[in-house]
DNA sequence: CACGTCACCTGCGTGC
DNA sequence: TGCACGCAGGTGACGT
């Protein structure tokens, strides 16, 4: 599910609270628990569980689709790629004793009587335990609500790619945080061919790509995320796509069908009336 | 460098 | 009802 405005909502909730749930900042870990061994990237899972103890929770921040803890000595890092999401537990008389549910795979125990919970139906996720997350974090390109970059920067970094738009735009080194919903959103945002090159975009198509996808993602984020199928995530953003899984429903700017096709093996989504600033080869 | 294919996993909706 | 199949918010390892 998740694309960074779904991160960003759960960062912020973990940190800030929400509702029911309350900040974990300045909590300390008593132990962790791992239910699925293939969920922790690195380090061993011995030298995981050995490390993670007593540590205390000082910032709770995102990077890309990553959500960012830095702890009292290392830095836990989880990305919830396709189905992942994280729980806390809090507020009952004794956290420990509450069932655990099937698709659990990493638990955090607190000294505050809290439970982080890691879980993820389809096993993709992981968790990372570093000294210095740039290890890991270092491979991204720019953050896309980033105030540095900028129309004119944006274009530079189109021009030196001759590669299609939609998976170039998801490409994390390239820029990090759009996910397959949110590239369709944006490029249709931006009236632009996901088959496009990058190469051939001009300095106006590339400055309204950059708006569309800060808006897009601004957006996302207003409204929470998105929750779609049957991972609940208590976003909205879903019911504000005027593309993504609307195949054959009429646009909502032009009432052309939207139409669905494969690129680089993902659903895509857009409107052929829109988005038409790409030729096929007509030879 | 750009692109295609497969692998990793489970669960849900659809159609026969 | 059972069951096969296609689909899903992501990424990484290959091969061409």
């Amino acid at each position: 599910m998740p694309e960074l405005p779904e991160v960003e909502t759960i960062a912020r909730t973990l940190r800030e609270g929400k509702g029911e749930v309350h900040s974990i900042l300045e909590h300390t870990i008593e132990h962790a628990s791992v239910l699925w061994e293939r969920s922790i990237a690195t380090p061993s899972i011995p030298e995981f569980l050995r490390r993670i103890q007593g540590q205390v929770v000082q910032h709770i921040g995102r990077r890309g689709k990553y959500i960012v803890m830095t702890l009292s000595e290392d830095t836990l890092l989880v990305h919830l790629r396709m189905s992942g999401d994280v729980r806390v537990e809090q507020d009952v008389a004794d956290v420990s004793s509450v069932p655990l549910k099937k698709h659990d795979r990493v638990v955090f125990y607190f000294q505050e009587n809290e439970r982080l919970v890691f879980e993820d139906a389809r096993k993709f996720g992981r968790l990372w335990l570093l000294a210095d997350p740039q290890v890991e974090l270092g491979k991204l390109g720019p953050e896309p609500l980033s105030e540095e970059l900028t129309p004119a920067e944006f274009a530079t970094m189109l021009r030196q790619h001759k590669r299609q738009l939609k998976p170039l735009l998801m490409d994390q080194t390239f820029l990090a945080g759009l996910g397959n919903i949110y590239t369709d959103e944006a490029l249709f945002k931006a009236k632009l061919h996901p088959l496009m090159v990058a190469q051939d975009l001009n300095f106006e198509q590339a400055g309204a790509l950059l708006i569309a996808i800060k808006e897009t993602l601004q957006e996302g984020i207003r409204r929470n995320g998105a929750s779609i199928d049957w991972v609940y995530r208590g976003g909205d953003f879903q019911n504000q796509f005027f593309v993504y899984g609307r195949k054959d429903k009429p646009c909502l700017v032009c009432g052309t069908p939207i139409e669905r096709l494969v690129v680089g093996q993902r659903s895509t989504h857009i409107c052929p009336q829109c988005q038409v600033n790409y030729q096929e080869d007509i030879a």
